[in-house]
RNA sequence: GGGCGAGUAGCUUAGCCAGGCUGGAGCACCCGGCUGAUAACCGGGAGGUCGCCGGUUCAAAUCCGGUCUCGCCCA
């Protein structure tokens, strides 16, 4: 800091908008980011990772959060001392941007974009990216998010790229690459694209659900399978049974009338109930006694391939431990539609057989189907289309009769991530990574890694690498990072490339850019040796989720040069949503062990999603979307940022509502409240603050020091919860300070000082300036305006605050016993105004004394903080009683349940006779035991209980610990005294209404009735009345005060005061004589 | 159907892992107060089957089993 500059008067409201605005041209005249960056350049490094967003879209309230929460992290790092890795990732390829650009040109398929021009529409899908990121980094930067928006990584850069292509020839270079003609992937057949298991997302749809007889051959029972979707039974190879599961033959009758012998799995016969009747078993048979059956295929008179069998175990009945007791016990299978039924191909030799395109419909070898529809649009449910398969399929089985019944079922069904349409699984050539071959790898891994919540790690990373698949990382489709595989013509041999260099230099031509088409028309030698062929690249691009897999040493633009990684690799720490254990979590510890041997993150937060205040997730049919931009332009971004992280935990979902935001700008506002109050006064005598922290001894004054030790205790505190990702309980640790102990106690109690000069006065801005600046320091990450905004008020010479320390708690001031007699004052203080509103006693009227019961701990609190209550409770004088107050009265009661049973008739002349007993005497003779004689009655201790009964003119409350009692007797000093108080409150009211001065001293007339009571309270003595009210009132209210008693003139205020001591009303008339 | 989480006042939540005094707060509501921080603020009151059922225990919001609802993920 340079020359110290007094502190500046903050401005008189709380206008978050105004505040913001001028904070942040404040940051972008002093380049402030780079300021903070300078002061942490020679910290310890600390490696953030971005996880990289879609460049499709605008941000929404998740995003949002989920950029805050990193932000609170970043600055909060940074605060304490380390050199914070701070650039944001863009995830700029992939599906998400192609569909939305094919919606934008509109096109349907992949055949409009070849006609359009893979290049056109590669450069439309970078210009759509591009566009959004510009976007995104400015709503992101909006929200006060200090990440370096000059400089992101982008995924599409060729430096980022080659992050990928590296890692892919690490695998390769592992043999854990490799090509497979697979059944059973995931097929988006309007993208026209394989899909990795973790883009397809579920939901319920209504599809056919129909239960098929397969003849044996050389047997009258067929066997009887079920499936809901009837499309892939042209397909069917196989039929699945459990081999620890029993069977039997049945003889059932359809609702259609044909009686059928069937083979279904035994405690599955229930099923028929509902689609048979007149069910009759006739053996029990176990499934391994099934294998081997040979059925007639269904389809064989459509379907050409179905006419040979290829395998020993095509169309038989095979066993397999995936099939369970469910519908029939039999499970339909095409080892070319199903994962599980691939699977089971494998292992049985059955090939798969798949006879649907790219495009969703049957081709060729379905024989007489072929160009029939198996697909189905985005929203297409419930009964099958005509020109559907599903419905060629029924109407087949029908005529051959072996449709045992049709009907429809609500169940969950896969579809595409981005575009909606139903997936299909279908057999295509794709390109995996072995990574099922590292996963104990994997799991050690995740073990490594610090967890919050602790189960984000043990229960469900675990979990889902405990089921890991190879990944499936080719996509036929455009924009995306090419996959980096040459192949030879003329061998086969295949070349994984890892640089843009390499290419060139193997090519010998330039490569003006890495991705499609451009990258297609590379080709070079055949790298076998003594192959003369030439190499081409493989067509498909990358699965986008290994763009961002790669984030952590691609965004260091390693491998090209090595520079960053010793310092950034692997990462500190990264925070992401629920969502991600599929997602980056996932991808990035498959890659990283692959490419790196490690997982590349230490530490993970797993944060929730933002849903709605019913606790629903946002979207646009439930239109329940609350915009961020709406959030803010209605209460400012640093409330809606507080209304973020101090709701809930991050890894809970947050229930959001604009109130939330309200809430936290009225907390705000108390804040300023304070920062007003001490920067108002502050700068009226050009006090320069004191410096952050208190370097002093602790001051003498009591309730100094207990500030000073609540302020300590908060930042140990909001520190430890900070560390921990408590990031709700640090915010509320910090709030409840601001408003619980510096706003409404110690401001509270030490405003008066603000009006005395000398050293009391000292002292309060001291404190007060040592505690705002600690608040600021504080809430710095949270709300960073208003925190910068406080501390230049205070320091206007500062640096932004964000480049000042994290505060470290001074042990020295911690005071835990003086905290503990706070408290109870504090419940006191509040027990004391609970008695007087049974009066309606105002506080503005002092009572002579307050009595406090209780034990122990309340006599300390009485003594060291006597001032601090009599002050508080506007008591004279502040007793402490013992444990009970002997003044009350102890009064005996009869116990009607015992005297009644006891005494029979006697009874009434019992009771009178307990009540009227001298309780005192009575009370240690039952305490004893004894039993009482009363009146010629032997009374038992039982029938006896005791209660206290406040004196008249007392006014008793209890408080958690104790009880208090106020005298209310008030003698004429206290009436005087209170009546001065009411009177000095109007002349204050009217100073406010006519906007006076603060310091500007007035001409007040007084207009009294000599035969007031206000008068009598003086006892007629109306000289003493004028000096005592001049005392009392003059400097406090800054006026000259005069008395009329003939009545003043008409533009006085009339003012009804009630007087406490003699509970007459009075009319007071008041003139003030300002200009 | 399986895994992981959540369910506490009208709303948002603390407490649960290490069981024990009348289950704490904030918002909203009702009543009152304060008044040079002031279109703020403070106090009091009312409001709870701790999702539901069962078990363990002298004692359960807390531990155990089951169940329902919601979210995420998987099938």
């Amino acid at each position: 800091m340079g020359e110290r500059e007094p502190v500046q008067p903050a401005r008189s409201e709380y206008d978050p908008h105004a505040i913001e605005d001028q904070v942040r041209e404040r940051w972008e005249a002093e380049d402030a980011i780079e300021t903070v960056r300078q002061a942490h350049a020679d910290d310890p490094p600390f490696s953030f990772v971005d996880g990289p967003p879609y460049t499709s879209g605008h941000i929404h309230m998740g995003t949002a959060w989920n950029k805050v929460m990193k932000d609170l992290l970043v600055r909060f790092r940074r605060m304490e001392g380390y050199d914070v890795r701070d650039q944001p990732g863009y995830d700029m390829h992939g599906l998400p941007i192609e569909v939305k650009v094919e919606k934008e040109l509109g096109i349907a398929d992949k055949n409009e974009i070849e006609d359009y021009g893979v290049g056109n529409f590669v450069d439309k899908c970078r210009e759509f990216s591009t566009g959004f990121l510009d976007t995104m980094n400015d709503e992101f930067a909006e929200l006060g998010v200090w990440l370096d928006w000059d400089d992101p990584y982008r995924t599409i850069d060729d430096t980022y790229m080659e992050g990928a292509w590296w890692a892919i020839k690490r695998a390769d270079e592992q043999d854990l690459l490799y090509r497979d003609n697979r059944g059973g992937l995931p097929w988006c057949p309007r993208c026209e694209t394989a899909l990795a298991q973790a883009e397809v997302e579920y939901d319920d749809r209504v599809d056919p659900s129909i239960y098929v007889r397969l003849p044996l051959v050389d047997d009258d029972a067929s066997l009887l399978v079920w499936t809901t979707t009837p499309w892939t039974l042209p397909a069917n190879n196989a039929v699945a049974a459990h081999p620890d599961l029993t069977y039997a033959r049945v003889l059932a009758t359809s609702h259609a009338g044909d009686t059928e012998e069937l083979i279904i799995e035994e405690t599955c016969i229930d099923v028929l109930d509902q689609v048979a009747r007149d069910v009759t078993v006739m053996e029990h048979l176990p499934g391994t006694e099934l294998e081997g059956l040979a059925y007639e295929h269904p389809f064989a008179d459509e379907v050409p391939y179905h006419r040979d069998r290829r395998t020993e175990n095509e169309y038989t009945l095979v066993l397999g431990d995936h099939v369970e007791a469910d519908r029939t016990g039999l499970v339909h299978t095409a080892t070319g539609h199903g994962e599980e039924d691939y699977e089971i191909g494998k292992e049985k030799d059955i090939p798969p057989f798949s006879p649907v395109g790219a495009d969703g419909f049957y081709t060729d070898q379905a024989g007489e189907l072929a160009g029939l529809r198996v697909r189905k649009e985005a929203g297409e449910d419930g009964e099958p289309p005509e020109d559907h398969a599903d419905t060629a399929v029924i109407e087949r089985l029908t005529e051959k009769g072996l449709l045992f019944s049709d009907a429809l079922t609500d169940h969950s069904y896969g579809h595409c991530w981005r575009c909606d349409t139903p997936i299909l699984y279908r057999t295509a050539e794709q390109w995996f990574l072995a990574v099922t071959d590292r996963k104990q790898e994997m799991l050690d891994e995740i073990d490594r890694v610090d967890w919050t919540p602790e189960w984000a790690g043990a229960g469900r990373q675990r979990d889902w690498v405990e089921n890991v698949r190879d990944w499936c990382i080719s996509r036929q489709r455009y924009w995306g990072i090419p996959i980096p595989i040459w192949i030879c013509g003329t061998c086969e041999h295949r070349h994984v490339v890892d640089s843009h260099a390499e290419l060139e230099r193997r090519s010998g031509q330039d490569v003006p850019d890495l991705h499609r088409p451009w990258v297609d028309e590379v080709t070079f030698g055949c790298t076998a040796d003594g192959c003369e062929g030439e190499m081409e690249r493989v067509v498909d691009v990358l699965d986008v989720w290994f763009d961002s897999a790669v984030a952590s040493w691609a965004s260091l633009e390693y491998p090209r040069s090595d520079e960053q990684l010793d310092d950034w690799f692997p990462c500190d720490l990264i925070i992401e949503g629920l969502d991600q254990t599929r997602g980056w979590f996932y991808s990035q510890l498959a890659a990283g062990t692959v490419a790196m041997g490690q997982v590349p993150y230490e530490e993970v937060v797993m944060h929730g999603f933002v849903h709605d205040d019913e606790g629903r997730p946002m979207s646009k049919s439930l239109g329940n979307i609350i915009a961020p931009e709406d959030v803010i332009e209605a209460y400012g971004v640093d409330p809606t940022r507080l209304s973020l992280l101090e709701p809930s935990a991050p890894w809970n979902d947050l229930k959001y509502g604009e109130e939330t935001a309200e809430e936290a700008q009225r907390t705000l506002n108390i804040l300023w409240n304070v920062h007003r109050f001490a920067t108002q006064y502050m700068a009226m005598d050009d006090v320069v603050a004191q410096s952050p922290g208190w370097d002093a001894d602790p001051p003498e004054d009591a309730l100094d020091r207990w500030i000073l030790s609540r302020l300590t205790a908060t930042v140990e505190q909001a520190s430890d919860e900070l560390h921990a990702h408590e990031y709700h309980e640090a915010a509320r640790t910090i709030t409840t300070f601001v408003l619980e102990d510096l706003s409404r106690w110690y401001v509270r109690l030490t405003r008066d000082r603000a009006w005395e000069d000398g050293e009391a006065q000292t002292r309060l801005y001291d404190v007060l300036g040592v505690a705002l600046a600690d608040v600021a320091r504080l809430l710095a990450p949270y709300t960073p305006h208003v925190a910068d905004q406080i501390w230049r008020d205070l320091y206007p010479e500062a640096d932004t605050v964000h480049a000042d320390a994290w505060p470290e708690p001074d042990e020295t001031l911690r005071d835990t016993e003086l905290e503990e007699d706070m408290q109870l004052v504090r419940d006191i203080v509040e027990a004391t105004s609970k008695a007087r509103e049974q009066e309606k006693l105002s506080l503005r009227w002092p009572v002579p004394r307050v009595v406090l019961a209780g034990p122990k701990p309340v006599e300390r609190a009485c003594e060291t903080l006597e001032d601090v209550l009599a002050d508080q409770c506007n008591a004279k004088r502040v007793e402490y009683a013992g444990p009970t107050w002997e003044e009350l009265h102890l009064v005996a009661e009869p116990v009607r349940s015992v005297v009644g049973p006891e005494f029979r008739e006697d009874a009434p002349a019992v009771k009178k006779a307990i009540s009227e007993a001298d309780a005192q005497a009575l009370k240690k003779r039952v305490d004893a035991g004894e039993t009482v004689e009363i009146d010629g009655f032997e009374i038992p201790p039982e029938a006896v209980s005791f209660t206290t009964e406040v004196p008249e003119g007392i006014l008793g409350a209890d408080f958690e610990e104790g009880s208090v009692f106020v005298d209310a007797h008030l003698e004429p000093e206290h009436e005087q005294e209170g009546l001065s108080q009411e009177i000095l409150r109007r002349i204050q009211e009217m100073r406010k209404r006519q906007d006076l001065e603060m310091e500007a001293v007035v001409d007040c007339t007084i207009g009294l009735d000599p035969q007031a009571t206000v008068a009598r309270a003086w006892e007629g003595e109306l000289e003493d009345l004028e000096s005592y009210l001049r005392e009392a009132i003059e400097e406090e209210a800054r006026v000259n005060l005069s008395f009329s008693f003939e009545g003043v003139s008409d533009s006085a205020t009339e003012w009804e005061i009630t007087n406490k001591a003699s509970g007459d009303e009075e009319t007071i008339r008041i003139v003030l004589h300002g200009d």
